[in-house]
RNA sequence: GCCCGGGUGACAGAGCGGCCAAUGUGACGGACUGCAGAUCCGUUUCCUGGGGGUUCAACUCCCUCCCCGGGCACCA
C-alpha cells in the first residue's frame, strides 16, 4: 500500500512518490535561538521527527536537513536590548533547544545547517537574481521584486492584490511594491555584518533555506516541513527564490504543514501571557507524555495545550506503559509452555501491524495509529488474564518495540530494565534485617544466597550490612 | 475585505457514501483482591453547527449561512 502525504502546495493527499527511488531529502524551518524553545516549536520537531522515523520504517534513507537562523532580527534586537553578544544567545538558546529535543526523543535530524555558514551561498544566490533581473538593490538593501515571479501565491493560495499591505508589520518605503520582501539587509550600527556587492550586511529571513537546501539538496528535492504560521510569506518566498533562480519547477515535491499549538483557543504569544517554554512544561511532564500529547491528534490539526489535557495524555499514555511492562516482564520471565491465549494474541498482533501501517500511510494519521496500539494493549491485558507465553510475549513486545520506534515512544520503559540496583539493594538488605530478628535464618540466608548467585555479596559489618558488586 | 483550516458524545479526538461513528480520559455499576495498584466486563439514552441540494443511501459530496482559529508580507 503507498504512502499518502497530504501536499498543501496541491491541497491533496498525493501517493509519495521520490525523485531517486528510497532516498529522500527532507528540510524543516528550524529555529532562531532568541529565546526559550516553546511549546509550538516542540509540536512541530516532534511531527518531522514522527515522518522521517517514519518513511525510514519504511525503507527510505532519509536526509533530514534542519536550519538554525543564527542571524535575524529578533535575534539582533534581543542582542541590543539584552547587552550581549548574539552569538551568546545563540550559544545559550541552542543548547536548550538541543536538550529539549532529546528529551522528547527527537533524534532524526542529519544535519542542522547553520545561517551564517551559508553567507557565500546566499550573496550567490542574491547575485543570482539581481542578474536575472528579478531582485533589485536600493542603498544597502537587496529587495525580491514578487511582481517578477507569476507564481507567487501558489502555494498559500494568496491574491496579491487582496492583501493588506501593512497588516502587522509597517511597510518600508523604499520597496516597489509592499509586498517585495528583503534579500539582503545593509548593517546598522552595531548589528552583524558580513561583506557583500551592495556593502556590508546581513541575509533576509527566507534566503538561508534556498541557500542551504540548493547547495545539499540541488534544486528541487521532496519535502519541506513546517508550521502552517510560515506557509506565508516565509515559504511562498523560498519558492519564489529557488524557482526563478534554477528554473527547476517545483522546488519542493511535497510540501508539509502542521497545525498550530493553541492555548485557550488562541495562538501563543508572549504577548497574550499564554507562552509556554519546554522547560517550564517538562518540569511538569515528561518529555514523552509531551509527545504523546502532540502524535495524538493528527498533524495537521491545530491542538489546544492545557494542564487538563496534558494530565488527560499523562493517564492515557500511562495506561500503555503499564501494559508494556506487562509484557517485557513476562517476555524475560513468563510460562515456557504454550498458553492458551498465544494464538488470539498473535493474531491480535498481526492485525495491529497491518492497521497501524495503514493509518501511519494515509498521510502519518498517528491519533489512529495510536489507537490501534490501545486496541492491543487491551487484547495483551485480555490474553493475559487466559494466559501467555514467554514467547507469545516476546513477539508481541517485538512489534510493539516497532511501533514505540516509529512513533518516539516507549523510549525511557524500554531502556530502563531493571529499577534502579541500589535502592533495590537497600530493599532487599532490610527485608534480612528483618528476618534475622525473627531468627528466620532460611529466608535471610536465601536472600544471601540468592544475591550472591547474581554477583552481590553481603556482609554484616559491625557498624551495618555492606553490599558489594562482584 | 481576501486566502487557508475547522465545527463530532461530559471532555479530548479519529474515521467513513451504507456495515457498531474509533480510541482515550472522566463518571457510574460489577468482577478480581489481605491492603494498595493494575486489569477485565458492563453502562454513560443513536453525539456529527443551521438550512437547502445530489443520491436508493450523507457526518462524509455540492451550495449557502452562522460560529471558531490561523495568515495577510520579520512567528515553529
Amino acid at each position: 500500500m503507498p504512502l499518502k502525504v497530504y501536499n498543501t502546495l496541491t491541497r491533496k493527499k498525493e501517493d509519495f512518490v521520490t525523485m531517486h527511488g528510497r532516498r529522500v531529502n527532507m528540510f524543516v524551518c528550524g529555529i532562531t535561538p532568541y529565546d526559550h524553545v516553546h511549546m509550538g516549536h516542540a509540536k512541530t520537531y516532534v511531527t518531522f521527527d514522527m515522518v522521517a522515523r517514519y518513511l525510514r520504517h519504511k525503507g527510505y534513507r532519509v536526509f533530514y536537513v534542519q536550519n538554525v537562523t543564527d542571524v535575524e532580527d529578533r535575534l539582533i534586537a534581543r542582542m541590543l536590548d539584552s547587552g550581549r553578544d548574539w552569538r551568546d544567545l545563540v550559544a545559550e538558546f541552542i543548547t536548550e533547544y538541543m536538550a529539549v529535543m532529546e528529551a522528547l526523543n527527537v533524534t532524526a535530524v542529519n544535519h542542522f545547517a547553520w545561517a551564517t555558514d551559508y553567507i557565500p551561498e546566499i550573496i550567490e544566490q542574491i547575485k543570482g537574481l539581481v542578474k536575472k533581473g528579478i531582485a533589485y538593490a536600493v542603498d544597502g538593501d537587496v529587495f525580491y521584486d514578487v511582481t517578477k515571479f507569476d507564481g507567487w501565491g501558489k502555494l498559500s493560495g494568496m491574491i496579491v492584490e487582496e492583501l493588506r499591505p501593512g497588516a502587522r508589520v509597517e511597510v518600508d518605503k523604499r520597496k516597489r511594491s509592499p509586498a517585495d520582501f528583503a534579500l539582503w539587509k545593509s548593517q546598522k550600527p552595531g548589528e552583524p555584518a558580513w561583506d557583500s556587492p551592495w556593502g556590508k550586511g546581513r541575509p533576509g529571513w527566507h534566503i538561508e533555506d534556498t541557500a542551504i537546501t540548493v547547495s545539499i539538496f540541488g534544486p528541487q528535492y521532496d519535502i519541506h516541513g513546517g508550521a502552517t504560521e510560515l506557509m506565508f510569506p516565509h515559504h511562498e518566498a523560498e519558492i519564489a527564490q529557488a524557482e526563478a533562480l534554477t528554473g527547476v519547477k517545483p522546488f519542493v515535491r511535497y510540501w508539509m504543514h502542521g497545525g498550530m499549538l493553541m492555548i485557550g483557543g488562541e495562538e501563543m504569544h508572549k504577548s497574550l501571557g499564554n507562552f509556554w517554554a519546554v522547560p517550564d512544561a517538562l518540569k511538569l511532564f515528561d518529555g514523552e507524555v509531551l509527545r504523546f500529547f502532540f502524535l495524538n491528534a493528527h498533524y495537521r490539526s491545530p491542538i489546544d495545550f492545557s494542564l487538563e489535557g496534558m494530565e488527560e495524555a499523562k493517564r492515557s499514555y500511562q495506561r500503555l506503559l503499564d501494559t508494556y511492562q506487562l509484557l517485557s516482564q513476562s517476555a524475560k520471565r513468563g510460562s515456557d509452555g504454550p498458553m492458551t491465549a498465544d494464538a488470539v494474541l498473535d493474531t491480535a498482533v498481526t492485525a495491529a501491524k497491518t492497521k497501524f501501517e495503514e493509518a501511519m500511510d494515509d498521510d502519518f494519521n498517528t491519533r489512529e495509529a495510536i489507537a490501534v496500539i490501545f486496541a492491543l494493549a487491551s487484547q495483551i491485558n485480555r490474553s493475559f488474564e487466559a494466559g501467555v507465553s514467554k514467547t507469545a510475549a516476546q513477539r508481541c513486545l517485538g512489534q510493539i518495540d516497532i511501533f514505540g520506534d516509529v512513533l518516539g515512544l516507549f523510549q525511557k520503559v524500554r531502556r530502563q530494565g531493571l529499577v534502579p540496583t541500589d535502592a533495590l539493594l537497600d530493599i532487599l538488605v532490610q527485608i534480612r534485617e528483618e528476618a534475622r530478628k525473627r531468627k528466620d535464618f532460611a529466608v535471610s540466608d536465601l536472600i544471601r544466597d540468592k544475591l550472591k548467585e547474581i554477583g552481590v555479596t553481603l556482609e554484616d559489618a559491625k557498624e551495618g550490612v555492606r553490599w558489594k558488586l562482584k
